[in-house]
DNA sequence: GTTTAGCACTCTAACTTATGGAGTGCTAAC
DNA sequence: GTTAGCACTCCATAAGTTAGAGTGCTAAAC
């Protein structure tokens, strides 16, 4: 895949995508040179829009209408062409301005965090709650429900909040409980849920070490507890807002995609990809790739606070939305709900 | 209205409802002679066909469709003529068998108890959390997060686990904030929150005796930590589910629908509602009564445990859906889950 | 008086048939 | 290499047609 394209070929092609973005509509040679003021004749263009064509870039739907960027157009258009300018900083203070009144609950933080996504873009938030995996413990609290059953609340450093109920297998008394729980905060307080783990893990191994019982119970219950977190979990707002695209004037695509919303998991594995690198992805749903969400983007960047706590967050649209500025829309979000979280730690 | 309708009326109803259950499709006075074994000619059935629609039960939605149910006929039906069967204690057993392996969780178990309504019914599940009100305290706890910050874990004898975090005026110390803690389970514990509210208003007021002002400001906190819980939160579950039902292969009406959905505020108001009554509850959309869900019905249930949470679940679908299986359904899982949450006290 | 058969009438959904417009690809001239 | 010109293609829209289902009414039958 030799193709240098020369800047003839890159105006004409970023010329395309722009105006498809703006209208939906296959373009046409004309249409494209009235709008664009390119010094070239529709004939020309059309000399240039086959061999786009031919080099995969282009699709025309049918022999007489326009053309339309294929998935390769677009990955090169936001490779190579796109110039993303930042959040104008008006902008960024209104959106400042939203989150300041939050209530501070994490899970809420984060919701409307979608939310505001929604709002702002008029396509759909998505937002990953962080896995606990990498996120410092600041404190473990048994409650007795009864004689066996005991709720554990896990807060994080950054203010996460899980809470579980786990069956023991012994009794334990209100007494063995609140020894238990001294011993895992001066223990746990401070380290990873990682590191807690593999401690646990370490532990248990020299299980015959191990003479207290109540010891080996308790760290068998926060192996337990520490088991299965929420995290990964998908909070989708604005489901609908995506729905007024013209795209979706499509009924079984519509359908798809609300179905993809309902199972998540789709969502759950591109959000996941994407944590695992810097900077904005972006996934372009297509009939070879990711074909539930066939004709939308996910926009995505991960946030992290200081202290751990990874999650993803991103905006969902038609494949045709305007990256130039929800592109920086994300990356301003991402960094500013790490900031958030950052500043609940302290 | 003084309008009895006869047997026949109420029979050739019942049987014009029934079919357009099943169809979808306005029914003809013949097709329904031919289907239902009615010892009357077409003809006839057309003159009971058009009194029952000058009486308001049918509608035609043109001169020469068959007739539909009105948002009064189904009414009628509802109330006088449909038969409810007892849930088939297979199916009985087949959803308790979904519940069998659920994890623990409060939230968890009502999300679940909506995936299990959508599935069960290939409609649309809701449950909306009960609200802590008339909760009964099991414990509440101060975790101290910074000087003034402090994260509040509410846990109610339901064990239901409520998180909050609330900034304090004055800085606290670790041992203040465990006296309070300490004082506030002392007072709580048992209380509902109702109770618990109201006592610390009658604390408040007599302000001027409490010269202890630890005291003072820890009735200030928990005040703080008890106002707007989550409860009233609505989960929806399979809300694609509803998009193959034929009626809404309408755009417009569908995307009405996925909005209501999304913001939620409509299913609250009637949940609510359905929340101050026993037993099922039916709500029929229409143009004049929630014409946001119009086309469709929730059929909702309030599910309660024996200690005082009460929440309400329900299915949503279309207003032509089989309600002799799906009032049984929503009522014998409203008994399911409130004997749940009976059984997690215990 | 109620029920029914018969019939003219209505309305829709589905199919067919024009028609205009937008766009292409090719060729020949610049 | 670029462009004008032209024949051709395909879609979207509108208009016309038809078959089917159903109604309402009337007059006869029970």
């Amino acid at each position: 895949m030799n193709e240098e394209l020369n800047e003839r070929c890159r105006q004409i092609l970023e010329a395309i995508i722009e105006d498809y973005i703006l209208s939906g509509e296959p373009v046409g040679s004309r249409a494209l040179t009235r709008r664009h003021k390119i010094a070239l004749s529709p004939a020309t263009v059309r000399n240039v829009m086959a061999d786009l064509e031919d080099m995969g870039y282009l699709a025309s739907p049918h022999t007489s209408a326009g053309r339309v960027p294929t998935e390769k157009g677009y990955r090169f258009y936001l490779d190579s062409l796109l110039r993303i300018k930042q959040l104008p900083s008006s902008k960024r203070q209104s959106i400042r301005e939203h989150y300041r009144h939050r209530g501070l609950r994490m899970e809420e933080l984060l919701r409307e965090a979608g939310r505001i996504l929604s709002a702002t873009s008029s396509y759909t938030g998505v937002v990953m709650v962080p896995h606990l995996a990498t996120t410092v413990c600041r404190r473990i609290d048994f409650v007795r429900l009864s004689a066996c059953r005991i709720l554990v609340v896990f807060v994080s450093q950054t203010g996460i909040v899980e809470h579980k109920i786990i069956e023991s297998q012994l009794p334990l008394s209100e007494s063995e409980l609140q020894e238990a729980t001294n011993y895992l905060n001066h223990t746990f307080s401070g380290l990873t849920v990682q590191e807690i783990k593999q401690y646990i893990v370490e532990q248990m191994a020299e299980e015959k070490a191990i003479y207290d019982s109540l010891l080996r119970h308790t760290l068998q219950l926060s192996s337990m507890a520490l088991e299965d977190d929420l995290g990964g979990q998908v909070f989708i707002e604005g489901a609908c807002n995506i729905l007024d695209q013209p795209e979706f004037n499509d009924l079984n695509r519509m359908k798809r995609l609300m179905r993809t919303f309902d199972q998540k998991s789709l969502l759950v594995e591109l959000l996941h990809k994407s944590q695992l690198t810097e900077g904005v992805q972006i996934y372009i749903g297509s009939t070879e790739h990711y074909s539930d969400i066939e004709g939308c983007s996910l926009v995505a960047a991960s946030f992290s606070s200081r202290r751990g706590a990874t999650g993803t967050l991103g905006i969902i649209g038609p494949t045709r939305m305007p990256y130039s500025t929800v592109i920086p829309l994300v990356d301003f979000t991402a960094g500013l709900v790490g900031s958030i979280l950052d500043n609940e730690e302290e």
